[in-house]
DNA sequence: ATGCCTCAGCTCCTGAGA
């Protein structure tokens, strides 16, 4: 079983690099294909304007939680979908964050986790709220017998390693104590980070600034992860980030990053 | 240097992203 994540920055914009990736053309590989299961950030746009046809003609039924301009989330399947859930239950939240379901089993939790802005904000605050509700549901689910999988943009830095200037961004908005405490306590719940767990010493990055060359200098930060519940881990084949989407004209300012686990 | 880039929108500037 094939699953990914990918911080679009606006699905309207990246819907051509959505499809060529999950379905290349002739001839042209891709980590994308095969996917069984892809969840979507920063769709940017309202559900009326959802594409879910052009995802339907290429094999994948969608779930989403819209928002017009800011956030919005997606999960796509080649299998059938159970069991939604928008939003982290019992958390009233004005914003499009969370999209969940059961495919082939698994628990699926796709998240746009807030980013925070600044230590000590009111967004930072937020984030902080958000996070301790989010590890409060998760705490439930992985109680519960079906496997889980909780990936997305954590807008979280798990290390110094995952930073591409740890000295200079030390303390910053996605480096902070605070943010990391964060997610180790979803690690304290029995969930596994993917990609590290594969590549304990490797410095992979999922985003890069668009600005001053972020991308060319490798100047970025590995924030998009998959976590995994126990069961799953003893079954986990491949991690990796795809940089190849990032090359493209226009791209997102974030890579996919995908999990292939074995069948059981 | 509160910039360097990109996107949405009550769009020719501003807010937000990370």
């Amino acid at each position: 079983m094939k699953l990914a994540t990918w911080n679009v920055n606006s699905l309207r914009v990246r819907l051509e690099h959505v499809l060529d990736w999950l379905a290349p053309k002739e001839g042209v590989q891709s980590a994308g294909q095969d996917m069984d299961v892809l969840v979507l950030q920063e769709l940017k746009l309202s559900d009326d304007q959802f594409p879910t046809q052009a995802f339907k003609d290429i094999g994948y039924e969608s779930v989403f939680l819209g928002q017009k301009t800011y956030n919005g989330v997606a999960l796509l399947s080649r299998h059938p979908i159970k069991g939604v859930v928008k939003n982290i239950p019992g958390f009233d939240d004005e914003m499009a964050r969370i999209i969940s379901a059961e495919v082939l089993g698994v628990r699926v939790v796709g998240g746009y986790f807030p980013n925070g802005q600044e230590p000590g904000s009111e967004k930072f605050a937020y984030k902080m709220r958000w996070l301790e509700a989010l590890e409060a549901w998760l705490a439930q689910l992985c109680k519960e017998s079906a496997p889980v999988v909780l990936m997305g943009d954590y807008n979280i830095t798990h290390i110094d390693l995952d930073v591409w200037d740890p000295v200079g961004l030390a303390d910053t908005i996605h480096c902070t104590k605070e943010e990391r405490a964060r997610f180790e306590a979803l690690l304290n719940l029995g969930l596994v980070d993917a990609f590290r767990s594969l590549h304990p010493d490797q410095k992979t990055f999922s985003w890069w600034d668009y600005r001053g060359g972020g991308f060319r200098r490798n100047h970025g930060l590995r924030i998009d992860h998959i976590l995994i519940s126990q069961a799953l881990s003893s079954k986990l084949l491949n991690c990796d980030v795809d940089p190849t989407p990032r090359k493209l004209e226009r791209p997102s300012d974030h890579a996919p990053v995908w999990v292939e686990i074995k069948n059981s």
